[in-house]
RNA sequence: GCCGAAGUGGCGGAAUUGGUAGACGCGCUGGACUCAAAAUCCAGUGAGGCUCAAACCUCGUGCCGGUUCGAGUCCGGCCUUCGGUACCA
């Protein structure tokens, strides 16, 4: 009989809702484990494959744990804040939150059907007010330590979605990385997270968790912490001085100009006179200038001199102050010292404007007298630079640091590509900001007490610039806490990133009103021991809730360093080479395959497709493959149904005792067994799935085993399978006479060590270096005893008759290698 | 430009520490079953050479070189694709 998956899948599902088998008791922290994919942003009513394919697996990796008898949590919610669900209310005229639960609704019967194991108890979303009060209480502690605070930025805007955006969320083209709009620059206050003052420890914890090391280093980069120098210049006829942030503090003879990034206040205060209409214009077409045309490598480099002059510390020197873009305000102290002959940038400006070049490091073997024809930023040996003249320029830097510290001109410091993060949004659907602005106190912190500031249901979405929330007068009007006197709400929403910065440890209890969460339960059970999502969150997600669980940590309420302990991403299924997205509109709909083949089957193959970190371009051609195995398997069962009730169970067998048949398959299901568990383990799944493939291929001869055999061998199989495919386990399970329910009362079964050692080793004979024969040898043979059988082999001689031997390298039971003259 | 990952049959992909390249699956070819087809089952399937056939031989993991008894795997130099980043002083 066909497999009837569709009446199968229906009745496990069932039974597991109905007997709660995937309720986890959090109280039991024996052997318990935690295991999260990263939360359904619910955009839209569907699933596509690449949720299936981030989910499946996921849950088949949790499934394999839990038969090998830990406590498994995995816990699914939803992401529900956030613009989709706003602009899709300025499109059609429906509320956020109706379309939000709506598509909530669909997805979790969705999950279901997807035969996962989650605990349906331990849902969330971040839409809900017992959920977003949280936001706001954490907000209020962070603004409590200083950690968030509001200033006057440049930020990044995005016209379309009418928002400003953290720098995480533009793209390297420059364009917003929801809509895909250019990102204007604005300069507004803003609602920051200081997360720059975790910068060191965000660094330096890398080294303490098992995550991909294309991510660390992702994180490492955009952290971008650097040693150097802090070095002070005088301002000719002023008493503001002037300071740069320099690595190659060796190369302080070699100034020739200093540039002012043209936002900075200071270059208004020096510019002369004569300069100054040339040098507001300059500031003026700098404005236009989007982040990325003004930070692009390829652009050609602009500038304008001021007129005033800096003096050069270690020499005195006089030397010119000009502003350019390629100096940025937001990094270092947004005054650069000018090295043309030791860096790029300043080389090309030099040439550009005519601005004297002085060679001050001499690379080896070069001429001190030749022109350089472009910068030369390596080592070096230290020339025209007074009394530090041939040193070498790594021993330079320590030397000129410590003589201008001494000075009092300079100090030791470092710097970080890191910016603080920018959390307000002027936007509906998310967080409001806890926060009410008083005429006389100014900003004050809505009280604890008062929480959650309720998102009000009416507002206008189709703002044209500012907040939605700001037109909503019933709630932007207010009281002071302090003062009584009327006072005006914080129109802003949080970014919803900071809404998953620490969801994972709210799953652990969300109906728990005492605080953000159970500290108990959060100390118990994270960090978590296996996180699961996209590497697109390298530098956004998984670096925010890093930074919010030390945060967490220092407040108390967690005492662990970090929130994920081994993280794996999934990789991206494409359609044709493009990632899948409604816009381009090659989705693949997974509905049509769960309806022809069944949730296990799909899952199963998408699992089998290739490397589950690697992704790839989608193809349903394999698809039957799997599909037939299934069918084998489902067969094998049905005709061997009850036969655990047969036998007597047994655990091991005596392999001499075993007939010919019977010993190749006792060792494939025991060798299957070690493979699969370690396989799964890794999520290699595909290579797990082909491990059952082979497994059921040497089974043809399982009909002339012993009973005891065969129950044995299909108690294992409908085990193993379990994981891969749920539905299918459970059901072969039962099929063989079991009772139980395996994943509520779990097995997994032990390996027998004996069953994996071999009789006889295939070894290889090589004759310089090419394979020319096959000998059968008793495994573990003496290699004397081993050469004699070579030798014996008819290809052998050929080989080597008449030759003379030079060398014999016998690497036990695979490679004899003979090199001949 | 810089950083990272990956290039293996017609296709998706296997291959502990260097040790039989191509597991497993798709597709294809032939056969069985069938009136026929589908489904299923069995056999074959990297390329080329030689042969009635088998045996056998040569070449083959993006390209060029190297180390080694032996390289998909290690080293050096390239090429291509995909991610990340983009004047960070």
């Amino acid at each position: 009989m066909k497999y009837p998956f569709q009446e199968i899948e229906t009745k496990w599902q069932k039974f597991w809702e109905e007997k709660k088998v995937y309720k986890t008791d959090l109280t039991d922290k024996e052997n318990n484990l935690y295991c999260l994919v990263m939360f359904i942003y619910p955009s839209g009513a569907k699933l596509h494959c690449g949720h299936w394919y981030n989910y499946g697996p996921t849950d088949s990796w949790a499934r394999l744990k839990k038969l090998q008898g830990y406590n498994v949590f995995e816990p699914m919610g939803y992401d529900a804040f956030g613009l989709p669900a706003e602009n899709y209310a300025i499109k059609t005229g429906v509320h956020p939150k109706e379309s939000t639960m709506k598509n909530i609704a669909d997805i979790r019967e969705m999950l279901k059907r997807m035969g996962t194991m989650y605990d349906w108890d331990a849902e969330l979303m971040t839409c809900a007010p017992e959920y977003y009060k949280w936001n706001q209480y954490l907000f209020l502690q962070l603004y409590k330590r200083g950690l968030a605070y509001r200033k006057n930025a440049p930020v990044n805007w995005c016209s379309s979605c009418q928002t400003v955006l953290a720098r995480e969320q533009v793209l390297g083209d420059g364009n917003c990385e929801r809509c895909g709009t250019t990102v204007e620059q604005k300069n507004l206050t803003q609602w920051f997270f200081k997360i720059t003052q975790y910068a060191d420890e965000l660094l330096d914890g890398l080294n303490k968790i098992d995550w991909p090391e294309k991510t660390k280093l992702m994180q490492t980069n955009w952290i971008g912490r650097s040693y150097g120098t802090e070095v002070e210049f005088k301002i000719e006829g002023h008493d503001d001085k002037l300071t740069v942030f320099t690595t190659r503090p060796d190369t302080l003879f070699g100034v020739t100009y200093v540039v002012l990034a043209p936002e900075k206040e200071l270059v208004q205060k020096i510019t002369k006179s004569e300069f100054k209409i040339d040098v507001d214009k300059y500031i003026e077409q700098t404005k236009l200038l989007t982040e990325v045309d003004r930070t692009s490598t390829v652009k050609e480099k602009t500038g304008v001199p001021t007129g005033a002059y800096a003096i050069n510390p270690v020499n005195g020197e006089r030397v010119p102050i000009w502003v350019a873009d390629y100096v940025l305000a937001t990094y270092g102290t947004g005054y650069v010292m000018a090295v043309p002959a030791h860096d790029e940038r300043d080389f090309l400006f030099a040439k550009k404007f005519e601005l004297p070049i002085r060679k001050v490091i001499l690379q080896e073997g070069t001429d001190v007298k030749a022109d350089l024809t472009e910068a030369f930023t390596e080592v070096g040996t230290m020339i025209n630079s007074g009394k530090y003249d041939g040193i070498n320029s790594d021993d330079g830097i320590e030397k000129i640091t410590e003589d201008l510290a001494a000075q009092g001109l300079g100090r030791k410091t470092k710097n970080y590509r890191l910016r603080d993060w920018l959390i307000s949004r002027q936007r509906y659907w998310g967080t409001p900001i806890p926060i009410i602005h008083c005429e006389h106190c100014r900003e004050v912190p809505v009280p604890e007490e008062q929480l959650p500031v309720l998102l009000p249901y009416e507002a206008n979405f189709k703002s044209d610039g500012g907040s939605p929330l700001a037109g909503n007068t019933n709630f932007v009007n207010t009281t002071c806490p302090k003062c009584g006197a009327p006072a005006k709400r914080d129109a802003d929403t949080m970014d919803t990133f900071v809404d998953s910065s620490w969801y994972y440890l709210r799953f652990l209890n969300p109906n728990f009103s005492e605080g953000m969460f159970d500290t108990k339960l959060g100390n118990a059970w994270t960090p978590v021991d296996m996180y699961v999502g996209g590497a697109e969150h390298a530098t956004m997600h998984l670096l925010y809730a890093r930074f919010i669980h030390k945060v967490l940590r220092d407040i108390g309420l967690v005492n662990s360093d970090e929130p994920f302990k081994k993280l794996i991403h999934q990789g991206t299924i494409t359609n044709n080479g493009a990632k899948m997205s409604k816009s381009k509109g090659n989705i693949v709909n997974p509905d049509d395959f769960i309806v022809n083949v069944g949730a296990d089957v799909f899952r199963m193959y998408l699992m089998f497709m290739g490397p589950y970190e690697l992704g790839g371009d989608w193809s349903d051609k394999g698809i039957v493959g799997v599909d037939r195995f299934v069918q084998r398997v489902y067969s094998m069962f049905e005709a061997n149904a009850g036969i655990a009730k047969q036998a007597v169970l047994k655990d091991k067998f005596e392999i001499a005792e075993l007939a010919e048949i019977e010993k190749n398959i006792y060792r494939k299901i025991n060798a299957t067994l070690a493979k699969v568990s370690v396989e799964i383990d890794h999520f290699r799944f595909n290579t797990a799935v082909a491990a059952l493939m082979e497994l059921i291929n040497e089974l043809k001869g399982l009909d002339e085993c012993s009973t005891e055999l065969k129950s044995y061998t299909l108690e294992r199989f409908a085990s193993m399978i379990a994981p891969l495919a749920p539905h299918l386990g459970e059901e072969c399970w039962q099929m063989i006479g079991k009772e139980n329910s395996l994943f509520e009362q779990p097995v997994w079964f032990e390996v027998d060590q004996l069953a994996l050692t071999k009789e006889n080793a295939l070894v290889v004979v090589q004759i310089n270096g090419k394979m020319r024969a096959k000998v059968e040898v008793p495994y573990n043979l003496p290699e004397a005893e081993v050469k004699v059988a070579v030798f014996e082999d008819e290809k052998v001689k050929l080989y080597t008759d008449g030759k003379q031997l030079v060398k014999e390298i016998y690497v036990p039971n695979k490679i004899y290698n003979i090199v001949v003259k």
